[in-house]
DNA sequence: TGTTAAAGTAATTCATTAATTACTTATTTA
DNA sequence: TAAATAAGTAATTAATGAATTACTTTAACA
């Protein structure tokens, strides 16, 4: 074919255009069943030549789940900056909710992807990095409920740990829930009304409760 | 090897031993990784002898979320039933929840299987299974919160349907945690915590707002 | 208890797919 | 612009694993 077509591209450009590629065919289809081939062709190029530029299929996997951790947490955490340190606690959380909702409609393969890979018996490279991405966003939220409990927002009767896992569950609910409707459609519009509940259920600090020290 | 060790079983004792198996086989790795070798192995029989009792291997895991599917509803079903239709609704809830947390932690595999089949692009017989396994799930849950709005145990301004995501969420949520986690133990005593927070959040019907009909 | 049908084996087939090789073409850069 | 290097191709290799086949053994039962 015309070689304009086709251009050799460097290294570097390549592999972030597998990266893509593969994020892409990952909105689409189980990761599992996506082929070297698949991704060469989403590209424009011949199978064997994947390996040019990447060692194996398994690297390219690795730098999709490194990609797909830095867009996250820049994401969420400009999020939290933008709300400012003393934006309402749940208005915050909220915002972060929200954010990785368009995170997860802007790129469906992502979940799929970490999912997958957690499943692992064994603790792969891929595995490892899955958890990795997975801490750190835990953390994240954990540390916003901690700021809501110090703050005096949230009752210090919250075990910010199950309201972490909770947080986590809603996003996966909703994930869940996509994928049996086979569209990421209303997932937005459901969010909100998934968040509230949630918020809802973070306990008021008690109004009239402060008594004087015994 | 001694015959006595491994007699010949009937179709229908094998399927259900391969079924198990299939189970056991999927606590411990990604159902994708398990092989009909390792499902023969598993049972004592050859490779090959396992199609004398399944036409396919996919055959296999229709089974498998049949048995899943029907012993996971018994169960919950069962709780329900238990409760009374008199038990208060949260309590209702809650012994569900916990009920699936418990299969869960019997049946890690379960899970597992049905998202990795339900992120298959086209609906496969598998996915579809999965899906009507869930739908079931989905509808007894958000039977139960039906008929707490109905009985004014909670607020009519629930929406049920986020309510029944967050719901299934929060038990993915734990799952989710679980494998990061690479065990299953806690599960149980954070399940409780994360479902306090889940009841907390569905809005009690407003105490004193009983205005006379204009 | 002898015959038949079912259950099992061992070896083979077939398809898929990651990775390698030998060779060609394009692009830097000295 | 020539030499060197990187990017690409097409074909091949090697491994895996589901399914089939030809044959053997066990168990049911008439």
């Amino acid at each position: 074919m015309n070689p304009s077509a086709r251009p050799k591209l460097r290294t570097h450009e390549r592999q972030a255009g597998l990266v893509q590629a593969a994020l892409q065919l990952a909105a689409e289809k189980s990761p599992a069943e996506i082929t070297t081939g698949d991704l060469a062709q989403a590209v424009g190029i011949t199978q064997g030549a994947v390996f040019k530029h990447f060692e194996s299929k398994e690297a390219i996997w690795l730098a999709v789940l490194d990609w797909a951790h830095q867009a996250l947490m820049v994401r969420l955490r400009a999020v939290v900056t933008e709300s400012g340190p003393q934006g309402a606690h749940r208005e915050v959380l909220r915002a972060v909710f929200m954010a990785h909702i368009q995170f997860v409609q802007a790129y469906p393969g992502v979940p799929r992807l970490i999912f997958q890979e957690l499943q692992h018996a064994k603790a792969t490279s891929l595995k490892q990095r899955a958890q990795l991405l997975m801490r750190d966003y835990r953390q994240l939220v954990m540390d916003l409920l901690d700021a809501a409990v110090q703050a005096q927002t949230i009752s210090a009767q919250l075990d910010t740990q199950a309201a972490t896992v909770l947080f986590m569950g809603a996003v996966q609910g909703l994930v869940m829930q996509s994928l049996m409707a086979g569209s990421l459609q209303g997932m937005h519009l459901q969010a909100a009304a998934v968040f509230n509940i949630y918020a809802n259920g973070l306990p008021l600090v008690p109004a009239r409760t402060t008594r004087k020290k015994s």
